[in-house]
DNA sequence: CTGTTAGCGCCTTCAT
DNA sequence: ATGAAGGCGCTAACAG
């Protein structure tokens, strides 16, 4: 394979010169029709293709996004990676995809390269919830922060979901349905994360005259057997009648379900459990899990239409927060009479 | 924000020349270490980032390499593109992800936007089964073939699961536990994946004196609710007895489960039935689901290290069939005394 | 060991 | 409407 062809061998096969093959390649402003036409056709017939690493160079706008986030094989946050596609496909840029796998050094590492690549900015779940923030405007690139660890930096636009809000819909939902007071499944992991959730908790039940004080908490892992092991400790304390808990995940949620049957305990009949977060395995577990569906793609969305806007010189800080919304399926038993005559009737 | 450093402001902050700046910059051969130390404490005074585009333009190679897959929000392709990624940043490349969305249209637009960008080469899922690869040649990147479809480019490179051989994973087990021809649920869309999978399944009981010809078959979308339609077909026509399912992949395998149970069908005390793919959910549904497991995110990493090889000018072509392994859950019943009593004592 | 020089492929004044 | 020339930031000979 030959050396790649550039403007000038096109220049050369049409006749022209290279100043106006570049006018033709970028638009064809000021170009008779004649020898735009000129031009294509010796572009096809040697097979030119523009390089964009040039283009970059010189108009100092590579054209590439980067996006950092935890684990792309997490379900939620590939969500998030495709929203974020299909939002940078509309502006005819590509995305370079990073997972930091929890690790603040390769967060650190993926920043550099993204950096070093040039890319236009970037969009980060920041994973130490330390650091002030300013460390990413050393990197010189538009930024734009991810989920929840995002209120630590005031000045920073950040796309996220409502939490408060998607703590509400679950609440009034197992309100409405005759629960009061669940026993919550809180991950242990993420701090910041964790004690956004319990506030939310907290907040809703007292805005009601409800005293929250008295709801058990068990701290889990964020997965499967984190949520078992909460739930056995939950089990354990347990005096009996109906059991209604609220994971702050649903993979904890499913592991508190798995528990309760492994324990000879039917969900939703002995048990009932909320989850968060909306992850398709919810809906194939038996029962369905009840849970609240952050909108995974819309944030990825929304978070490179933001961060456009940044590049192209919008400084308005903008935190969205996206609602929640609930996914009923079949982990809560309706305890309320009323409302299952009416929901016959 | 001012102008960023180049080398040159590096260059004159620590009294030197831009040359050796460069040289500093680039691994530091030929250059004293004193001067070394000078660069750069003067590099990070003054905030200095090497800048990729430039590097990449000089040196013909832009440390940046492109994945195509049909959806990176699908678990299977989110956990491809995992190992992919590892294999790229272990050797310094940055990844480039693109969704097809198993649109042709798409894919052909990816692939111009990796050329314009001057990826080193790419690894790609095609999505149509025509086509003959002339045209990725065409494109003048080195790339190699993600999947199944590889097989129809003899002349390039592929990394793939070898579905023969996961296959007869599945039909050992079926048949030491007991059964016999089990019914199959395929896929319809992908017509070349299909004919694989059947095509496997036939010589596996050819080449042990069964008569695979009276194996009933169901074809579905590749999707839950096909799996629940092609079961709810085939259980109108069966006769009686324990029903043996068999699917192409894993969600149709949870759809026929799914329809299964609305039927007031147990599994697996009435039905048995293998999944192929082993995505996450199959964990977490009610029996957890008995399937054969790709070996995603080893292709990933394999399809990155070998496309590597291909960057660095190593010819030879190779298709990489990465074995896949049984995963042994709860819903396949064991019809096989012997082996209940084997496996107790 | 260090500096000088000539581009990589393109866009963009500035002339014509 | 078109051509000529300079330069984006860096590397890679070639000198010294």
């Amino acid at each position: 394979m030959t050396r790649r062809p550039t403007i000038i061998d096109v220049a050369k096969q049409a006749g022209v010169s290279k100043s106006t093959v570049a006018r033709v390649m970028s638009g064809g402003q000021h170009v008779s029709a004649r020898v735009v036409e000129l031009v294509e056709s010796a572009a096809k017939e040697i097979g030119y293709q523009k390089n964009n690493l040039a283009v970059s160079m010189r108009s100092g706008r590579s054209g590439l996004i980067g996006i950092v986030v935890p684990d792309i094989s997490n379900p939620f946050w590939a969500e998030v990676a495709r929203g974020a596609q299909d939002a940078a496909a509309s502006t005819n840029s590509s995305l370079l995809i990073f997972s930091s796998d929890w690790k603040s050094e390769r967060e650190r590492k993926h920043l550099q390269a993204l950096v070093n690549t040039r890319v236009d900015g970037f969009v980060l779940n920041r994973i130490s919830d330390s650091s002030d923030g300013r460390d990413l405007e050393l990197l010189g690139a538009p930024s734009l922060l991810l989920g929840t660890t995002a209120d630590l930096f005031p000045e920073k636009s950040s796309v996220g979901s409502d939490i408060t809000q998607g703590v509400g819909v679950a609440l009034d939902y197992l309100t409405a349905h005759g629960h009061e007071l669940p026993k919550l499944i809180l991950g242990s992991e993420r701090r910041l994360a964790r004690a956004k959730f319990i506030t939310a908790v907290n907040e809703y039940y007292i805005n009601r005259d409800v005293d929250p004080t008295r709801i058990p908490t068990e701290d889990g892992a964020y997965t499967v057997d984190g949520g078992r092991a909460a739930m056995a400790r939950l089990l354990k304390t347990h005096a009996g009648g109906h059991l209604t808990i609220f994971a702050a995940n649903d993979l904890m949620a499913l592991g508190a379900i798995l528990e309760a049957r492994s324990q000879g305990l039917n969900c939703p009949r002995d048990v009932s459990v909320m989850g968060f977060d909306g992850i398709p395995a919810g809906e194939f577990c038996d029962p369905p899990l009840t849970t609240v569906g952050k909108p995974a793609k819309e944030i990825g969305r929304q978070s490179i239409l933001s961060l456009q806007r940044l590049i192209d010189g919008d400084a308005a800080v903008a935190k969205l927060r996206l609602a929640c919304e609930l996914v009923e399926r079949g982990s809560v038993l309706n305890l309320n009479p009323e409302i299952a005559l009416a929901q016959t009737g």
